[in-house]
DNA sequence: AGGAACTGTCCAGAAACTAGACATAGACTG
DNA sequence: CAGTCTATGTCTAGTTTCTGGACAGTTCCT
Protein backbone atom coordinates (compact mmCIF):
# COMPACT_ATOMS: atom_id res chain seq x y z
CA UNK A 1 0.00 0.00 0.00
CA UNK A 2 2.81 2.47 -0.87
CA UNK A 3 1.36 3.51 -4.30
CA UNK A 4 0.00 6.68 -3.03
CA UNK A 5 2.89 7.54 -0.87
CA UNK A 6 5.35 7.34 -4.00
CA UNK A 7 2.79 9.53 -5.85
CA UNK A 8 2.93 12.27 -3.19
CA UNK A 9 7.58 11.75 -3.21
CA UNK A 10 7.11 12.61 -6.61
CA UNK A 11 4.72 15.63 -6.21
CA UNK A 12 7.32 16.46 -3.21
CA UNK A 13 10.53 15.78 -5.90
CA UNK A 14 9.17 18.16 -8.58
CA UNK A 15 7.78 20.93 -6.38
CA UNK A 16 11.43 20.76 -5.38
CA UNK A 17 12.59 20.82 -8.80
CA UNK A 18 10.63 23.18 -9.95
CA UNK A 19 11.44 25.67 -6.87
CA UNK A 20 14.94 24.85 -7.70
CA UNK A 21 14.62 26.08 -11.84
CA UNK A 22 12.82 28.74 -11.32
CA UNK A 23 15.79 30.08 -9.17
CA UNK A 24 18.66 28.82 -10.92
CA UNK A 25 17.41 30.20 -14.15
CA UNK A 26 16.59 34.02 -12.54
CA UNK A 27 19.57 33.99 -10.52
CA UNK A 28 22.01 31.37 -11.17
CA UNK A 29 23.29 28.17 -8.94
CA UNK A 30 25.21 29.86 -6.74
CA UNK A 31 22.91 32.41 -5.48
CA UNK A 32 20.68 29.59 -4.56
CA UNK A 33 20.15 27.93 -1.33
CA UNK A 34 18.37 25.17 0.08
CA UNK A 35 16.03 27.21 2.46
CA UNK A 36 14.96 29.30 -0.89
CA UNK A 37 14.03 25.74 -2.42
CA UNK A 38 12.31 24.36 0.66
CA UNK A 39 10.53 27.93 1.14
CA UNK A 40 9.72 28.11 -2.84
CA UNK A 41 7.72 24.60 -2.04
CA UNK A 42 6.17 25.22 0.88
CA UNK A 43 8.05 22.43 2.63
CA UNK A 44 10.84 22.74 5.63
CA UNK A 45 14.57 22.26 4.92
CA UNK A 46 14.70 19.57 6.53
CA UNK A 47 12.24 17.62 4.16
CA UNK A 48 14.81 19.17 0.97
CA UNK A 49 17.28 16.96 2.92
CA UNK A 50 15.17 14.19 3.87
CA UNK A 51 14.32 14.35 0.02
CA UNK A 52 17.67 15.14 -1.29
CA UNK A 53 20.81 14.25 0.63
CA UNK A 54 22.59 17.41 -0.71
CA UNK A 55 22.50 20.51 -2.90
CA UNK A 56 24.46 18.56 -5.10
CA UNK A 57 22.21 15.58 -5.63
CA UNK A 58 19.64 18.38 -6.82
CA UNK A 59 21.53 20.09 -9.23
CA UNK A 60 22.20 16.02 -10.75
CA UNK A 61 18.81 15.66 -10.33
CA UNK A 62 17.68 19.06 -12.54
CA UNK A 63 19.87 18.06 -15.23
CA UNK A 64 18.93 14.85 -15.60
CA UNK A 65 15.21 15.94 -15.41
CA UNK A 66 15.95 18.03 -18.23
CA UNK A 67 17.89 15.63 -19.91
CA UNK A 68 15.22 13.62 -19.63
CA UNK A 69 12.59 15.87 -21.44
CA UNK A 70 15.23 16.43 -23.97
CA UNK A 71 15.14 12.35 -24.97
CA UNK A 72 11.87 13.11 -25.49
CA UNK A 73 11.64 15.44 -28.20
CA UNK A 74 14.74 13.29 -29.66
CA UNK A 75 12.40 10.37 -30.02
CA UNK A 76 9.70 12.50 -31.56
CA UNK A 77 12.44 13.62 -33.79
CA UNK A 78 13.85 10.20 -34.94
CA UNK A 79 10.42 8.93 -35.45
CA UNK A 80 9.68 11.28 -38.35
CA UNK A 81 12.27 9.55 -40.14
CA UNK A 82 11.76 6.15 -39.86
CA UNK A 83 13.95 3.60 -42.47
CA UNK A 84 16.69 6.74 -42.54
CA UNK A 85 19.18 6.52 -39.65
CA UNK A 86 21.29 9.22 -41.25
CA UNK A 87 18.66 11.68 -41.61
CA UNK A 88 16.96 10.89 -38.38
CA UNK A 89 20.03 10.86 -36.81
CA UNK A 90 20.36 14.87 -38.52
CA UNK A 91 17.33 15.98 -37.33
CA UNK A 92 17.11 14.63 -33.92
CA UNK A 93 21.09 16.21 -33.54
CA UNK A 94 19.69 20.01 -35.18
CA UNK A 95 16.56 19.56 -32.74
CA UNK A 96 18.86 19.09 -29.49
CA UNK A 97 21.03 21.83 -30.61
CA UNK A 98 18.71 24.45 -31.18
CA UNK A 99 16.55 23.70 -28.33
CA UNK A 100 19.52 23.63 -26.31
CA UNK A 101 20.42 27.20 -27.23
CA UNK A 102 17.14 28.16 -26.60
CA UNK A 103 16.82 26.30 -23.12
CA UNK A 104 16.76 28.12 -19.47
CA UNK A 105 18.73 25.89 -17.36
CA UNK A 106 21.21 25.31 -20.05
CA UNK A 107 21.77 29.17 -20.80
CA UNK A 108 22.10 29.33 -16.92
CA UNK A 109 24.60 26.51 -16.68
CA UNK A 110 27.13 27.65 -19.60
CA UNK A 111 27.15 31.21 -17.99
CA UNK A 112 27.26 31.50 -14.95
CA UNK A 113 30.15 31.66 -13.11
CA UNK A 114 32.30 28.34 -13.29
CA UNK A 115 32.95 28.08 -9.52
CA UNK A 116 33.90 24.45 -8.53
CA UNK A 117 33.47 21.00 -8.53
CA UNK A 118 30.25 21.18 -7.66
CA UNK A 119 28.52 23.31 -9.86
CA UNK A 120 26.02 22.27 -12.16
CA UNK A 121 28.26 22.64 -16.15
CA UNK A 122 30.22 19.43 -14.12
CA UNK A 123 27.17 17.26 -14.38
CA UNK A 124 28.01 18.17 -18.30
CA UNK A 125 31.53 17.75 -18.16
CA UNK A 126 33.98 16.19 -15.25
CA UNK A 127 30.39 14.25 -14.23
CA UNK A 128 28.37 13.74 -17.51
CA UNK A 129 28.31 9.72 -16.57
CA UNK A 130 25.09 9.55 -15.70
CA UNK A 131 23.98 12.17 -18.37
CA UNK A 132 25.60 9.84 -21.07
CA UNK A 133 24.52 6.61 -20.09
CA UNK A 134 21.08 7.79 -19.98
CA UNK A 135 20.95 9.04 -23.22
CA UNK A 136 23.27 6.48 -24.59
CA UNK A 137 20.78 3.44 -22.87
CA UNK A 138 17.46 5.27 -24.72
CA UNK A 139 19.33 5.78 -28.11
CA UNK A 140 21.00 2.63 -27.66
CA UNK A 141 17.54 0.66 -27.33
CA UNK A 142 15.59 2.83 -29.96
CA UNK A 143 18.59 2.52 -32.34
CA UNK A 144 18.03 -1.83 -32.01
CA UNK A 145 14.15 -1.41 -32.34
CA UNK A 146 14.16 0.59 -35.27
CA UNK A 147 17.47 0.17 -37.23
CA UNK A 148 17.95 -3.66 -36.62
CA UNK A 149 20.05 -4.26 -40.09
CA UNK A 150 22.82 -2.47 -38.95
CA UNK A 151 25.55 -5.12 -37.14
CA UNK A 152 25.00 -4.45 -32.94
CA UNK A 153 28.74 -2.96 -32.36
CA UNK A 154 28.99 -0.16 -34.87
CA UNK A 155 25.35 0.67 -34.43
CA UNK A 156 26.56 1.04 -30.45
CA UNK A 157 29.70 2.66 -31.14
CA UNK A 158 27.82 5.14 -33.79
CA UNK A 159 25.04 5.79 -30.93
CA UNK A 160 28.10 6.81 -28.33
CA UNK A 161 29.71 8.88 -30.78
CA UNK A 162 26.28 10.87 -32.01
CA UNK A 163 25.71 11.11 -28.18
CA UNK A 164 29.03 12.45 -27.14
CA UNK A 165 29.72 14.87 -29.88
CA UNK A 166 26.30 16.52 -29.37
CA UNK A 167 26.82 16.94 -25.73
CA UNK A 168 30.12 18.18 -27.04
CA UNK A 169 28.57 20.33 -29.24
CA UNK A 170 26.20 22.17 -26.64
CA UNK A 171 28.89 22.76 -24.39
CA UNK A 172 31.46 24.26 -27.06
CA UNK A 173 29.56 24.81 -30.40
CA UNK A 174 31.84 25.44 -33.12
CA UNK A 175 29.55 25.79 -36.18
CA UNK A 176 25.91 26.99 -36.31
CA UNK A 177 23.13 23.87 -35.49
CA UNK A 178 22.68 22.76 -39.31
CA UNK A 179 26.23 22.34 -40.31
CA UNK A 180 26.70 20.34 -36.75
CA UNK A 181 23.81 18.36 -37.26
CA UNK A 182 25.04 17.50 -41.06
CA UNK A 183 28.81 16.82 -39.40
CA UNK A 184 27.44 14.48 -36.56
CA UNK A 185 24.98 12.93 -39.10
CA UNK A 186 27.65 11.66 -41.51
CA UNK A 187 29.84 10.89 -38.28
CA UNK A 188 27.13 8.60 -37.62
CA UNK A 189 27.08 6.88 -41.29
CA UNK A 190 30.42 6.91 -41.53
CA UNK A 191 30.49 4.87 -38.47
CA UNK A 192 27.70 2.60 -38.75
CA UNK A 193 26.33 2.72 -42.46
CA UNK A 194 28.88 1.25 -44.67
CA UNK A 195 28.20 -1.68 -46.61
CA UNK A 196 29.87 -3.84 -44.51
CA UNK A 197 27.91 -3.06 -41.41
CA UNK A 198 24.65 -4.71 -42.78
CA UNK A 199 23.12 -7.31 -40.79
CA UNK A 200 23.71 -10.52 -42.26
CA UNK B 1 3.41 26.73 5.61
CA UNK B 2 0.55 24.79 4.29
CA UNK B 3 0.65 25.54 1.03
CA UNK B 4 2.28 21.85 0.38
CA UNK B 5 0.10 20.23 2.26
CA UNK B 6 -2.96 21.74 1.03
CA UNK B 7 -1.45 20.11 -2.60
CA UNK B 8 -1.16 17.22 -1.47
CA UNK B 9 -4.68 17.14 -0.15
CA UNK B 10 -5.84 17.93 -3.30
CA UNK B 11 -3.91 15.14 -5.09
CA UNK B 12 -5.50 12.99 -2.52
CA UNK B 13 -9.26 14.20 -2.94
CA UNK B 14 -8.14 14.06 -6.69
CA UNK B 15 -7.61 10.28 -6.54
CA UNK B 16 -10.42 9.55 -3.98
CA UNK B 17 -13.00 10.85 -7.17
CA UNK B 18 -10.64 9.11 -10.21
CA UNK B 19 -11.36 5.67 -8.44
CA UNK B 20 -14.37 6.44 -7.34
CA UNK B 21 -15.44 7.41 -10.86
CA UNK B 22 -14.04 4.45 -12.21
CA UNK B 23 -16.18 2.37 -10.43
CA UNK B 24 -19.08 4.21 -10.66
CA UNK B 25 -19.24 4.49 -14.12
CA UNK B 26 -18.43 0.78 -14.59
CA UNK B 27 -20.38 -0.89 -11.90
CA UNK B 28 -22.89 1.61 -10.65
CA UNK B 29 -23.11 3.71 -7.25
CA UNK B 30 -24.96 1.26 -5.35
CA UNK B 31 -21.58 -1.59 -6.16
CA UNK B 32 -19.19 1.03 -4.90
CA UNK B 33 -17.92 0.03 -1.66
CA UNK B 34 -15.52 2.86 0.41
CA UNK B 35 -12.44 0.07 0.86
CA UNK B 36 -13.09 -0.17 -3.43
CA UNK B 37 -12.31 3.93 -3.45
CA UNK B 38 -9.38 3.02 -0.59
CA UNK B 39 -7.79 0.59 -1.98
CA UNK B 40 -7.32 2.25 -6.30
CA UNK B 41 -6.31 5.46 -4.58
CA UNK B 42 -3.65 3.63 -2.80
CA UNK B 43 -5.02 4.39 0.63
CA UNK B 44 -6.62 3.28 3.69
CA UNK B 45 -10.53 3.32 4.55
CA UNK B 46 -10.15 5.43 7.46
CA UNK B 47 -8.27 7.93 5.23
CA UNK B 48 -11.55 8.16 3.00
CA UNK B 49 -13.44 8.76 5.64
CA UNK B 50 -11.43 11.90 7.09
CA UNK B 51 -11.32 13.41 3.71
CA UNK B 52 -14.94 13.25 2.73
CA UNK B 53 -16.62 12.32 5.87
CA UNK B 54 -19.11 9.73 4.29
CA UNK B 55 -19.86 8.32 0.76
CA UNK B 56 -22.66 10.35 0.02
CA UNK B 57 -19.95 13.62 0.24
CA UNK B 58 -18.00 11.21 -2.39
CA UNK B 59 -21.00 11.37 -4.66
CA UNK B 60 -21.56 15.25 -4.11
CA UNK B 61 -18.36 15.66 -4.53
CA UNK B 62 -18.19 13.39 -7.73
CA UNK B 63 -21.04 15.16 -9.25
CA UNK B 64 -19.50 18.79 -8.56
CA UNK B 65 -16.35 18.04 -10.16
CA UNK B 66 -18.30 17.09 -13.28
CA UNK B 67 -20.66 20.41 -13.39
CA UNK B 68 -17.35 22.40 -12.75
CA UNK B 69 -15.83 20.53 -16.27
CA UNK B 70 -19.22 21.29 -18.03
CA UNK B 71 -19.20 24.80 -16.90
CA UNK B 72 -15.46 25.40 -18.50
CA UNK B 73 -16.65 23.76 -22.00
CA UNK B 74 -19.97 25.44 -21.75
CA UNK B 75 -17.63 29.00 -21.36
CA UNK B 76 -15.78 28.20 -24.48
CA UNK B 77 -19.27 27.92 -26.32
CA UNK B 78 -20.22 31.13 -24.91
CA UNK B 79 -16.88 32.82 -25.48
CA UNK B 80 -17.64 31.61 -29.35
CA UNK B 81 -20.63 34.31 -29.72
CA UNK B 82 -19.96 37.23 -28.11
CA UNK B 83 -22.11 40.29 -28.35
CA UNK B 84 -25.26 37.81 -29.30
CA UNK B 85 -26.41 36.36 -25.89
CA UNK B 86 -29.37 33.85 -27.69
CA UNK B 87 -26.84 32.32 -30.09
CA UNK B 88 -24.37 32.02 -26.98
CA UNK B 89 -26.82 30.13 -25.14
CA UNK B 90 -27.66 28.19 -27.65
CA UNK B 91 -24.52 27.02 -28.49
CA UNK B 92 -24.00 26.48 -25.06
CA UNK B 93 -26.92 24.37 -24.61
CA UNK B 94 -26.73 22.30 -27.34
CA UNK B 95 -23.32 21.31 -26.02
CA UNK B 96 -24.53 20.46 -22.69
CA UNK B 97 -27.36 18.18 -23.77
CA UNK B 98 -24.80 16.43 -26.44
CA UNK B 99 -22.06 16.56 -24.25
CA UNK B 100 -24.37 15.14 -21.24
CA UNK B 101 -25.79 12.26 -23.54
CA UNK B 102 -22.25 10.83 -24.27
CA UNK B 103 -21.16 11.42 -20.23
CA UNK B 104 -19.79 8.49 -18.82
CA UNK B 105 -21.07 9.52 -15.10
CA UNK B 106 -24.05 11.06 -16.49
CA UNK B 107 -25.12 7.83 -18.20
CA UNK B 108 -24.21 5.41 -15.09
CA UNK B 109 -26.34 8.20 -13.03
CA UNK B 110 -28.99 8.02 -15.23
CA UNK B 111 -29.51 4.61 -15.56
CA UNK B 112 -28.55 2.90 -12.52
CA UNK B 113 -31.36 1.58 -10.05
CA UNK B 114 -32.57 4.88 -8.70
CA UNK B 115 -32.42 3.43 -4.43
CA UNK B 116 -32.90 5.98 -2.00
CA UNK B 117 -32.11 9.47 -1.06
CA UNK B 118 -28.50 9.00 -1.18
CA UNK B 119 -27.89 8.12 -4.39
CA UNK B 120 -26.25 9.92 -7.18
CA UNK B 121 -29.09 11.24 -9.03
CA UNK B 122 -30.71 13.03 -6.34
CA UNK B 123 -27.71 15.95 -6.51
CA UNK B 124 -29.33 16.34 -10.24
CA UNK B 125 -33.24 16.30 -8.95
CA UNK B 126 -33.91 16.34 -5.21
CA UNK B 127 -30.99 17.49 -3.41
CA UNK B 128 -29.83 19.83 -6.54
CA UNK B 129 -29.15 23.32 -4.83
CA UNK B 130 -25.65 23.00 -4.76
CA UNK B 131 -25.41 22.37 -8.48
CA UNK B 132 -27.79 24.69 -9.51
CA UNK B 133 -26.43 27.19 -7.37
CA UNK B 134 -22.77 26.90 -8.70
CA UNK B 135 -23.83 26.90 -12.24
CA UNK B 136 -26.18 30.11 -12.08
CA UNK B 137 -23.26 31.92 -10.11
CA UNK B 138 -21.17 30.75 -12.83
CA UNK B 139 -23.25 32.23 -15.56
CA UNK B 140 -24.79 35.30 -14.16
CA UNK B 141 -20.92 36.73 -13.55
CA UNK B 142 -20.27 35.74 -17.17
CA UNK B 143 -23.47 37.64 -18.39
CA UNK B 144 -23.09 40.30 -16.03
CA UNK B 145 -19.90 41.08 -17.41
CA UNK B 146 -20.53 39.57 -21.28
CA UNK B 147 -24.32 41.05 -21.63
CA UNK B 148 -24.37 44.71 -19.74
CA UNK B 149 -26.64 46.11 -21.95
CA UNK B 150 -29.35 43.53 -20.38
CA UNK B 151 -30.98 44.96 -17.27
CA UNK B 152 -29.86 42.82 -13.88
CA UNK B 153 -33.16 41.80 -13.03
CA UNK B 154 -34.25 40.05 -16.38
CA UNK B 155 -30.72 38.91 -16.87
CA UNK B 156 -30.34 37.00 -13.61
CA UNK B 157 -33.88 35.46 -14.25
CA UNK B 158 -33.58 34.39 -17.74
CA UNK B 159 -29.71 32.38 -16.26
CA UNK B 160 -31.58 30.67 -13.76
CA UNK B 161 -34.39 29.41 -16.27
CA UNK B 162 -31.84 28.40 -18.71
CA UNK B 163 -29.80 26.65 -15.87
CA UNK B 164 -33.13 24.90 -14.25
CA UNK B 165 -34.08 24.07 -17.89
CA UNK B 166 -31.19 22.68 -19.37
CA UNK B 167 -30.39 20.78 -15.66
CA UNK B 168 -34.71 19.31 -16.72
CA UNK B 169 -33.80 18.39 -20.29
CA UNK B 170 -30.87 16.20 -19.19
CA UNK B 171 -32.91 14.36 -16.76
CA UNK B 172 -35.59 13.95 -18.84
CA UNK B 173 -35.62 14.67 -22.14
CA UNK B 174 -38.53 15.44 -24.09
CA UNK B 175 -36.98 16.60 -27.96
CA UNK B 176 -33.48 16.50 -29.66
CA UNK B 177 -30.85 18.51 -28.11
CA UNK B 178 -30.79 20.78 -31.52
CA UNK B 179 -34.81 21.56 -30.93
CA UNK B 180 -34.11 22.23 -27.17
CA UNK B 181 -31.23 24.62 -27.60
CA UNK B 182 -33.09 26.12 -29.73
CA UNK B 183 -36.57 26.80 -27.46
CA UNK B 184 -34.24 27.36 -24.33
CA UNK B 185 -32.78 30.12 -26.34
CA UNK B 186 -36.23 31.54 -27.21
CA UNK B 187 -37.34 31.48 -23.70
CA UNK B 188 -33.88 33.49 -22.88
CA UNK B 189 -35.10 35.85 -25.57
CA UNK B 190 -38.26 35.72 -24.28
CA UNK B 191 -37.18 37.04 -20.83
CA UNK B 192 -34.31 39.12 -21.16
CA UNK B 193 -33.79 40.63 -24.78
CA UNK B 194 -37.08 42.78 -24.90
CA UNK B 195 -36.53 45.86 -25.77
CA UNK B 196 -38.21 47.08 -22.52
CA UNK B 197 -34.80 44.83 -20.87
CA UNK B 198 -32.36 46.88 -22.29
CA UNK B 199 -30.71 48.98 -19.80
CA UNK B 200 -31.33 52.21 -19.82
C1' DA C 1 -34.02 -15.29 13.88
C1' DG C 2 -29.37 -15.42 12.24
C1' DG C 3 -25.66 -14.34 9.22
C1' DA C 4 -23.31 -11.52 5.82
C1' DA C 5 -21.86 -7.20 4.12
C1' DC C 6 -21.42 -2.41 4.55
C1' DT C 7 -21.19 2.26 6.64
C1' DG C 8 -19.29 5.12 9.87
C1' DT C 9 -16.43 5.68 14.35
C1' DC C 10 -12.57 4.98 17.50
C1' DC C 11 -7.88 4.49 18.72
C1' DA C 12 -3.03 3.03 19.09
C1' DG C 13 0.95 2.94 16.30
C1' DA C 14 3.82 4.14 12.19
C1' DA C 15 5.42 7.42 8.85
C1' DA C 16 6.27 11.99 7.20
C1' DC C 17 6.92 16.90 7.96
C1' DT C 18 8.39 20.87 11.13
C1' DA C 19 11.30 23.79 13.55
C1' DG C 20 14.95 24.86 16.23
C1' DA C 21 19.78 23.92 17.61
C1' DC C 22 24.28 22.76 16.32
C1' DA C 23 28.90 21.44 14.09
C1' DT C 24 31.65 22.72 10.21
C1' DA C 25 33.59 25.31 6.48
C1' DG C 26 34.43 29.11 3.35
C1' DA C 27 34.17 34.19 2.45
C1' DC C 28 34.40 38.78 3.92
C1' DT C 29 36.06 42.56 7.00
C1' DG C 30 38.48 45.51 10.08
C1' DC D 1 44.94 37.32 11.00
C1' DA D 2 41.11 36.97 14.27
C1' DG D 3 36.22 37.65 14.22
C1' DT D 4 31.84 37.64 11.98
C1' DC D 5 28.61 36.11 8.62
C1' DT D 6 26.41 32.85 5.94
C1' DA D 7 25.65 28.59 4.19
C1' DT D 8 25.56 23.28 4.16
C1' DG D 9 24.47 19.29 6.34
C1' DT D 10 23.06 16.66 10.83
C1' DC D 11 20.31 15.73 14.88
C1' DT D 12 16.18 15.55 17.60
C1' DA D 13 11.80 16.39 19.87
C1' DG D 14 7.19 17.41 18.65
C1' DT D 15 3.17 17.65 15.47
C1' DT D 16 0.33 16.14 11.72
C1' DT D 17 -1.24 12.62 8.70
C1' DC D 18 -1.98 7.91 7.37
C1' DT D 19 -2.59 2.94 8.80
C1' DG D 20 -4.99 -1.03 10.22
C1' DG D 21 -7.67 -3.47 13.17
C1' DA D 22 -11.78 -3.51 16.14
C1' DC D 23 -16.53 -2.43 16.81
C1' DA D 24 -21.50 -0.59 16.91
C1' DG D 25 -25.44 0.01 14.02
C1' DT D 26 -28.10 -0.96 9.68
C1' DT D 27 -29.82 -3.31 5.82
C1' DC D 28 -30.51 -7.21 3.10
C1' DC D 29 -30.85 -12.05 2.37
C1' DT D 30 -32.28 -16.59 3.71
Amino acid sequence: MTEYRESVRSLLKERLLDAAYERVTADGWDRLRMAHIAAAAGVSRQTVYTEYGSKDAIGQALVMREVERFLTGIGEQLDAHPEDPREAVRAAVYFTLTAAADNPLLKSILTSSRGGDDDLLAHLTTRSEPLLETASAMLRDYAAKAWPFIAPDPRDLAIETVVRLTVSHIVQPSAPPDVTADRVALALARIALLPEDREP
